[in-house]
DNA sequence: TATGAAAGGTTTCCTTA
DNA sequence: TAAGGAAACCTTTCATA
């Protein structure tokens, strides 16, 4: 159900359903079904409903870069050039495969990109020769992530 | 295969399942199985082959905040007093739900987090009342993301 | 909002190349 | 070491309550 300030109400079942479903894509829905005791019709239903409701923006495997040599994580802050237009930049760090996310925020930077490189030359290689190249980038601050310690969704 | 310098081998085959998964993890093996020209058995097995291998670290469902009324992200570079234990700091961090990712960094910050909270008034209020209070924290810079262009994960 | 039933998909095991 | 067939179980949709 969608409220009037646009959020959606979900109620305990939906929810307990999305906990299993957002640590597992594929665990089996009559599996579920089971822990809950409604039927796996009910659930398919239910799983509907949220995606139209947007709630559900899809599913993923992941992978682990580190396993295919990607071990360098690194945030780096872009200050752009009065005259650049932001979309422009944006446009061209969507085309370097090592850009991850890429964030408009308010502060110093235009622009806070995450990246992920093999090494440390690689991620020398990207900025000098892909980012700082980027017309109306002026600067760019480097911040390694030596560990990442918590990832996860927001709790529901 | 595994290499010496502990990379995974993978080919076309296992780059073109994991392509389709990584978009939908649901989607079904047989259908992937038809368009590759193998059977589901054998992408089964692949599957086993690669998560024994780590490469794959699961699937997730991936739920949209912003339907929960979670509208405003925001980056916190966090200064640590010199005697406080990071993993200390981290431990609590843990416990406030709205943070979603913590990174030990170089530069200037000892810990850079991501947070997701309902509008500026929350993040306030988590800054204030649960980050501000962890014991050790001497200063926090705060970058709202406008808006974020750019979410993926590594291309294979 | 929930169900049973039916058609098709998943997953495992065993066998084969 | 990688692939396929078969069997048991699961997914997904539909008609229906």
């Amino acid at each position: 159900m969608k409220l009037s300030n646009n959020k959606v109400e979900i109620d305990g079942i939906d929810k307990e359903i999305l906990r299993y479903l957002m640590e597992d894509a594929r665990k089996p829905i009559l599996e579920i079904a089971r822990k809950i005791g409604i039927s796996g019709a009910a659930i398919h239903q239910r799983l509907r409903k949220l995606e139209s409701s947007g709630l559900i923006s899809g599913s993923k495997f992941i992978i682990n870069p580190k396993v295919l040599g990607y071990t360098t994580m690194a945030f780096i802050g872009i200050y752009l050039d009065k005259a650049m237009r932001n979309p422009e930049a944006v446009k061209q760090l969507k085309e370097i495969p090592e850009v991850i996310e890429c964030h408009f925020t308010t502060g110093n930077w235009s622009i806070l990109i995450k990246i992920l490189c093999r090494d440390n030359e690689h991620l020398m290689s990207v900025l000098n020769h892909k980012i700082q190249t980027i017309e109306g980038v002026s600067r760019t601050e480097t911040f390694i992530s030596l560990d990442q310690q918590i990832d996860r969704q927001i709790g529901i």
